[in-house]
DNA sequence: GGAGAGAATGGTAGCGTTACCACGCTAACG
DNA sequence: CGTTAGCGTGGTAACGCTACCATTCTCTCC
């Protein structure tokens, strides 16, 4: 069978075996009656001529493709590595394959990935939208097939969303540094159309204005990359009186201003503290330094593929679901010990 | 549309432009000579009522599907996130979708993924094998599949394989510490059956032995786990006299290394100079401290899938290649200064 | 004993697309 | 002027599978 060049299909089973195709179909997905004597014969001709069935045929008759993609941003950031793993267990056990697709936060490679995906006719999408989300997910909807927002906000009753709590996170963050006697606070954070990046201004805002702070935490727009956290961190320090604490909205900003506060020869916790939003898997790190919001990533992905499901058999015309996941605050050195009267005058 | 559970077919296009599907087709592959007028009418009707093709129909009459399945040990160790995200790119230019799936090093996964790819009538797999690969290698041809072996060696001409110079980087971290003055070494590698395991064994000792140090390294096997590192370092330190130097066969094994030298309250380089495999992504760490042989994993991903891609239009008569690609040194202070005197004795 | 239920099997007709072949028409050529 | 070439278009028949309905044969029940 190696060298001919045509696999043999669910017919030449049934010929080999004496029956219909149809009872070679039943046996193979245990779709219907069939007798033991039946069976075994039909197994035996399935294992003679190494039979596999094609289930792109399949698909193309049962209109289910057993197949779902996840859209994400850049599946090296490991937060989304820790995501698309959990989406990848999830999936496996449900029996789906997973496609995976990296945006960049491209509004443009976004919906040509839906396009693909919706001809190859996934069952449904899990998004992490670039921006809005918008246009990828009428074109989802015009094609009927249901899809998931992962990881960011959005318009009410758009579709299904499963994210974590990004501004209760925030928040935490922001009274743990209150707490420690902080009351000159920045915060780095990503776009403005990102959702995440907004709600954690806005939580770690209201920790600190809740606080009856002197002056509201300053805040600072960039990307979500190592490079803009270099270049905020450095806009932050610059301030007179700079500030005594640091938040960086996400793993990549808080990298780059790790980086610059070493070349501005500052020590963290000492000179400055700095929290962030997003744990490091412990695989990826040998000493943990960074006081943080951690966000359950696996779970996330899990649950994303489940409320994926519940939509699938469900249909479209349930209502929308939204699963906010809840932080986990673990302080660490970067965040120091509670500031002195002293540290705060001078 | 939205409403009907019937997406609109290439007969509606047909129909309401005045066509045959055929034409219909023509124009949305760009698969023949259509005139303009036509092909005007025919985008127009396409427009109008949303036609989105269904490359399940397509696959099943043209064989093909556009896309092809990575299928890896962990998707999570960031050498592979980077390997895949190399390979999502490298597909996506080639206008193919990414399947990806994760074996956790278990044959017997491994195999169940091959065998839904290959009912999936993927064009092509990209395997890093869990273990000798063999029977999923079986797989694929029996199917006519193309196969490309990733990270990891292979018996000669089994399937085209794209790798990292395992034996070379090892050799070069061995002369470093050789050339440090360091004679009593460890190598903590990975299991037995996994081809970059041995490699960087025998790359190391080669080192070793050709510069007629007293003893060669000591060997200690286990698995590419932090826990297995962590096990292996405490292992090796119980030996007298100590090693003055250790080679973490890979990332997970080097962080085990460090996590239990500071649980052993053993300083990194001052009472013990340590070596690894794989470089961390400088996303993903603030101060890089591990002197390390790096692996170029983005493009072993892209050049995985042009091997693949080779392959799929050469067919399975072409004879089968082999890519190795250069590591690269990167000296960084977990290495160490020159041993003086003093310390060789102690 | 006839009706009804259900188990075991099969026949037929597509699913939506493209491969293959055929046709008519215009242009170019000896 | 007939012959060839090739462009533009269409008809038909699959691709490999399963939904749907039909059929046969038991077995049970009143």
């Amino acid at each position: 069978m190696r060298g001919a060049c045509l696999m043999p299909t669910i017919v030449d089973v049934a010929n080999r075996a004496g029956v219909a195709a149809i009872t070679v179909s039943r046996v193979v997905n245990d779709s219907g009656p069939v007798s033991s004597q039946v069976r075994a014969r039909v197994e035996q001709a399935i294992a003679e001529i190494g039979y596999v069935p094609n289930s792109v045929a399949r698909s193309l008759r049962s209109k289910r493709t057993d197949t779902i993609a996840l859209i994400l941003t850049d599946m090296t950031n490991p937060f989304f590595t820790t995501v698309a793993r959990g989406v990848e267990d999830a999936a496996s056990d449900a029996g789906l394959m997973l496609i995976i697709c990296n945006t960049d936060e491209r509004d443009a490679d976004e919906q040509r990935y839906v396009r693909m995906v919706l001809e190859r006719q996934a069952d449904g999408i899990l998004l992490v939208p670039a921006r809005s989300g918008a246009a990828a997910i009428k074109q989802c909807r015009d094609h009927a097939t249901p899809v998931v927002v992962v990881d960011r906000r959005l318009k009410e009753g758009v579709a299904d969303v499963v994210r974590a709590d990004s501004k209760g996170g925030a928040c935490a963050l922001g009274r743990l540094l209150v707490s420690l006697g902080h009351s000159r606070t920045a915060v780095l954070s990503g776009p403005r159309s990102v959702s995440t990046a907004d709600d954690r201004v806005a939580g770690f805002r209201q920790a600190v204005a809740g606080a009856h702070q002197p002056e509201p935490a300053r805040v600072f727009r960039g990307e979500y990359t190592i490079e803009s956290g270099r270049a905020m961190a450095r806009q932050a320090m610059a301030v007179t009186p700079r500030p005594t604490a640091l938040f960086a909205a996400n793993n990549f900003i808080a990298i780059g201003v790790l980086q610059a506060l070493d070349e501005m020869h500052l020590r963290v916790p000492d000179d400055v503290a700095v929290v962030a939003f997003d744990d490091l898997p412990p695989a990826m790190v040998t000493f943990p330094f960074l006081t943080v919001a951690a966000q359950p990533a696996y779970e996330m992905g899990q649950r994303s593929v489940a409320v994926l499901l519940d939509r699938m058999s469900a249909g479209a015309a349930e209502k929308f679901h939204e699963v906010v996941l809840p932080t986990h605050l673990v302080v660490r050195r970067s965040s120091g010990d509670a500031l002195r009267e002293h540290d705060v005058a001078s």
